[in-house]
RNA sequence: GGGUAGGUGGUCGAGUGGUUAAUGGCACCAGACUGUAAAUCUGGCGACGAGAGUCUACGAUGGUUCGAAUCCAUCCCUGCCCA
């Protein structure tokens, strides 16, 4: 079998391995079972998630057999790990749905078919059955406190309030891993580095209870330059999901990353060859904007398919530059044509409030049909419809169409 | 259980009776410059209203006052120290 872990650490996913040279040599001797956990805490995933699933497809293509645990019950609990606060709870209605969607989008990582197939799991079917007495006896008493709260990630917890309700996710979660591993044979969990020692929790209590054939590996988290999580913007995360983010949006936030971040992105967030991605990241100035025209298309492919990528950048082909149509961008069909310039703004979404909006155009950031509106009681006409449709402009990269 | 310090806008954090929709940093939005980049500079950043202005907001609920984020009472939550 291929050296997918050496591939893996090639590409700069890799931040730590429990034992890197047996893992290695695991994943070139057998298909091994291997799980990633995430918490549905939203209808959607986010890029947060991304490089996660990233690795599980690039795994499972190596011949290996992912399985997908859906944090049904520990969501309940709420990892405190890097918090600052007490998480929001969900209802269990609100988890269940949370579980549906996020699996439809996983689902276009990793296949659900063949000899090495994916499975997900819910961990609210054996988690919110245990009983606390045996849990407690069984797995509690593997675990020391002191070794707990010397962990980095309890720390700032231990300062503003850690509750016993949370330290026990980091018995459910390596409960988790020993419930996979026994039932499964799940030999390795995945996670992003801040759930390290989470995993390493797993990973000794299955040592402790006797195996020893239990391994963690974990990846880098997407940040930009500055050590900030990547992927926020003005409307918050980057969802996966359409009805959150647009494919247009999804496409433009990848087209307009800084220049130091190209090679990074390319490298975690598509499957280019390595070679074809050295020649992108290496183009300097202007002309390092195919790159991030390819890497716009090549991610905004994976997480909406083909159509919608070619969409996005058609879109954004006729907005920038020449030819192109404005079929694909976000539109709007009035009822009415002759509404307030403020009133189609917000319609648009283009603007929260009409207070926004007015500001937007005080200060010069609203274009209607490439004519700079500085009329706070403009109102739209039917000659703003010149093809039956207008366009709207904020700024240089937001657009909306309204269709009469 | 006792003592003590706190709970402020997306976030961090000032403010301790009126000019406070609330200083400042970060985040975010727009303008200028550019390459749909970064950095920099400028403006903006609760809602409604064309505007004057109105409403909502400083843990919760009551109260004092012409007037409260600021004072009082009760409650909820959190840190720290002692048991």
């Amino acid at each position: 079998m291929t050296d997918i872990i050496k591939e893996l650490e090639d590409r700069g996913y890799i931040e730590q391995m429990t034992n890197r040279d047996e893992i290695r040599e695991l994943f070139q001797k057998e298909s091994v079972c291997f799980y990633i956990g995430i918490d549905p805490t939203a209808n959607s995933m986010h890029i947060g998630h991304f490089v996660a699933l990233m690795v599980a497809s690039r795994l499972q293509k190596a011949g290996h057999k992912p399985i997908i645990l859906m944090g049904g019950g520990t969501a309940a609990i709420g990892d405190p790990t890097g918090r600052t606060d007490l998480r929001q709870m969900l209802t269990r209605e609100e988890l269940d749905r949370n579980v549906e969607a996020i699996k439809k989008q996983a689902e276009r990582f990793v296949s659900f078919e063949g000899e090495n197939a994916a499975i997900i799991v819910n961990n609210a079917d054996w988690l919110l059955d245990l009983n606390y007495i045996e849990f407690m006896k069984d797995i509690g008493s593997k675990f020391t406190v002191a070794k707990m709260i010397a962990q980095e990630c309890y720390k700032n917890r231990l300062e503003t309030g850690l509750t016993f309700f949370e330290m026990g996710y980091l018995l459910l979660q390596s409960y988790d891993f020993l419930y996979l591993h026994d039932k499964y044979n799940c030999k390795l969990q995945i996670g992003g580095n801040d759930q390290w020692s989470n995993i390493l929790g797993g990973v000794e209590l299955i040592r402790k209870i006797g195996s020893e054939d239990s391994y963690g590996l974990t990846f880098k988290l997407l940040t930009t330059a500055d050590g900030k999580k990547m992927g926020k913007t003005a409307k918050g995360a980057l969802w996966l999901n359409p009805e959150r983010t647009s494919p247009y949006e999804f496409y433009q936030y990848w087209r307009n990353i800084e220049d130091t971040e190209v090679r990074k992105v390319l490298n975690l967030l598509t499957f280019l060859p390595d070679e074809e991605i050295d020649r992108l990241a290496s183009l300097k100035d202007e002309r390092i904007n195919e790159a991030k025209k390819i890497a716009a298309f090549e991610i905004t492919k994976l997480i909406h398919g083909e159509e919608e990528a070619k969409k996005a950048e058609s879109a954004a082909n006729a907005l920038f530059g020449n030819g192109g149509n404005t079929e694909d961008m976000p539109t709007t069909k009035l009822e009415d044509i002759n509404i307030s310039i403020i009133d189609a703004i917000v319609l648009a979404g283009i603007a929260p409030s009409k207070g926004q909006a007015k500001t937007l155009i005080s200060q010069g950031g609203i274009t209607l049909n490439e004519e700079k509106i500085d009329d706070i009681s403009y109102r739209l006409c039917d000659n703003d419809f010149k093809d039956g449709y207008a366009i709207l402009r904020k700024g240089k990269k937001v657009f909306h169409k309204f269709e009469k």
